[in-house]
DNA sequence: CGTATACGTCTACACTGTAGACCCATGAGT
DNA sequence: ACTCATGGGTCTACAGTGTAGACGTATACG
């Protein structure tokens, strides 16, 4: 019940946020906090548990806060997408935790709720409704990863420079493409897209037997 | 040029599959090389590099042994995608180390480029081709390190159990779908039936502007 | 012969998570 | 008024971590 809890759970994402989250020890934290590190075991059973709660914090920030009813279920679905987006993107770290912790807190029921909901309101039959969540919930979290990773950063899609000493008849899609790859990506405009199309996915699925 | 690293990154990966990535010590690793902790910083700058290392013996297991060049585009892409879910089912741990590092390795660009030609052979305009790379990618490997970490265990998405102290007026999603929840899922079908549909996504940006 | 080069060893350091025993304030019950 | 449980905090100690730095040695090549 007490406070403290998200007391130190708050102060452990400070850490990270501030210097990564390899720099969240328990004796760091328990510095922040003003305690000794062994202090942290009543209010947390493990540091395992510590980088659960740390991750259900953010979580609770993720959802809407106004109910704001009044949109279409595409228009919520992006943004809840835009808000998973915009929580990886102030706390990186997260990102791969997210999927190693099944989101089975509240907050992440409701947010996995707020999808069902949406695809239901879109005419997706129901068997599929678990299916396509996940689909949804996983390039979601995938994209977020991603980019908080740097897997999508530059360097990493084509240059040039990087795929030194492969026969450039190996690589005939890159060769093909050789105008098209190179250019700066801007991200957010990519996810707009990428969020489109799997909307007209869902639609489509909605489509076929609805 | 000497073969001491491979055997050095197979005798890692083998520790990790046996025993969990955290088994992975250079400790541990040095004694089953029978070895120094020490000398193996000849061969593999850091820790970090080791584990880069590792997934690249993975991702050479990835690729397409025969070119096997009769297929369609969408089986290749297929194909390709359940290879990569093999490798993350038979090594767990290493599902999301893909997300860390960006594939930049030989084969890392390999494997992107197997999907370029196949999107360029399905029509899709070119400047479309690398962000519907990383959708798909992204959405692969999600899905595996989602398998592979359990975000998708049975407990995760539904049980009635779970969602205890909420009321049930508060997931309303979860109470339309009540009888299709709880379902045993088959990630095989479900995977195959997701691959599906991003097919026919494909196959809508071509038909776009093709 | 001499000298690189590749490989390996030993020692040491700072740091990690956490088990176990102990302490102290508060408040409830009898 | 006395006991007792409970929640919070402290100290010590241990086994394990990655890795910097200095040192050794055996093979191959000039």
């Amino acid at each position: 019940m007490s406070g403290r809890r998200e007391e130190i759970l708050d102060a452990a994402v400070a850490i990270a946020d501030e210097h990564g989250v390899d720099a969240v020890s328990m004796r760091a934290l328990a510095d922040r906090v003003g305690v000794t590190p062994m202090a942290l075991y009543r209010h947390v059973k493990d540091k395992a548990a510590l980088l659960d709660g740390m991750v259900g914090r953010l979580l609770t920030a993720l959802l809407p806060t106004d109910p704001a009813e009044e949109r279409t279920w595409d228009e919520r679905l992006r943004a809840l997408a835009h808000a998973a987006r915009r929580v990886t993107q102030r706390h990186p770290w997260a990102a791969h935790l997210l999927f190693s912790r099944p989101a089975v807190t509240p907050d992440g029921l409701r947010a996995v709720d707020i999808i069902y909901t949406a695809l239901i309101e879109a005419g997706v039959p129901e068997p599929q409704v678990p299916r396509l969540e996940r689909l949804i919930s996983t390039f979601v979290i995938g994209f977020a990863a991603s980019e908080a990773s740097g897997r999508f950063a530059p360097g990493a899609g084509d240059p040039r420079g990087r795929r030194g000493h492969l026969d450039d008849g190996e690589l005939p899609g890159h060769e093909a493409l050789g105008p098209w790859l190179g250019l700066p990506l801007d991200l957010t405009t990519e996810f707009e897209a990428d969020l489109a199309d799997i909307t007209r996915l869902v639609e489509a699925v909605a489509r076929r037997e609805g």
